[in-house]
DNA sequence: CAGAACGGTGAGAACGCTTGTCAATTCAAC
DNA sequence: GTTGAATTGACAAGCGTTCTCACCGTTCTG
């Protein structure tokens, strides 16, 4: 979503690897919560809310407070590595994700998703922008709809 | 957004003009707040929050309760008379629009908004959705940017 | 022209998701 | 082991939205 182009710059060349992460860099220990929230987000493959996945987390017997769970998703989502979407209601819902840049097919009755992409899209979008003089351009966009299966059952 | 299809059955050819609404039809009521609302909703041209809609009613003399508005934009809403959006907070936005089918071009920093549409999108989506067996589909699509006026101030 | 029925209204309570607070804890570096 | 920053979690706000319910204004009925 955010097309922001950050590389890591070289943590230094020094002696000690240090394997896990920089020193005094917030956001990067993987403490037990943040493992086991990454555990459960590959568990699934649809997209689901905060409060959804803290109980999944108490089910497999990982208790994580929901602040945490909150913060750990939005690390993850600033990371890039989970997709956040809104609900009709209005509820943030999460799916860990490709790191391309792409949009989404779901399915309004099962949640089924998939990734979807192609230029055909994005050109017509800063088409669009362009013939408006618009620029710095992002987009949204999501399609819904019902997947074959559900579609069988009804 | 919605594509309802429905027409006002024919309430009748008795006798009455009755030209406001059919009786026992919720919703369709001109009411001093309803058409307060019209008069704000047709005073600009961005998108605005239930809460800002609210307060410029105030500011005109016409005092409508906030719970009121909500009701009537949803109305308005289901009738496809104004457009929502949910802003980056979590907002739900609203702007009076033309009836067919289109999306937003929205400036980030002014708000200012162009409606667009083309076939180009509108068959590359269906063609997604078919490729993937998914039926009877709907899309959400917004573009956002910043409008040449802002650009040129920055 | 009452009286009844019903849609509509508004103040405030309730709700549900999310974020802030802050003391206690954990971890990584010395 | 000591130390300081990062992290955590219970709980308390915060905030937009919806619900509740008594009251009001119109419209229908007789
Ligand atoms: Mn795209
Ligand atoms: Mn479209
Ligand atoms: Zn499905
Ligand atoms: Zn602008």
């Amino acid at each position: 979503m955010t097309s922001t182009d950050e590389h890591q710059p070289g943590q230094g060349g020094g002696s000690a690897p240090a394997r896990t992460a920089a020193p005094g860099v917030p956001g990067t220990r993987p403490t037990r919560q943040r493992r086991a929230v990454g555990e459960v987000l590959a568990s699934f493959d649809d997209f689901r809310s905060a409060q959804e996945i803290h109980v999944l987390l108490g089910q497999r017997g990982e208790s994580v407070g929901l602040a945490t769970v909150y913060r750990t998703l939005q690390l993850l989502a600033d990371a890039g590595e989970v997709d956040v979407l809104r609900s009709e209601d209005g509820e943030s819902i999460y799916r860990r994700c490709s790191s391309t840049h792409h949009h989404h097919l779901v399915c309004r009755s099962c949640g089924a998703t998939v990734e979807v992409e192609g230029p055909t899209v994005e050109r017509w979008t800063s088409a669009i922008a362009d013939e408006h003089g618009y620029v710095d351009i992002s987009h949204t966009l999501e399609i819904f709809g019902t997947c074959s299966a559900c579609a069988a059952r009804a």
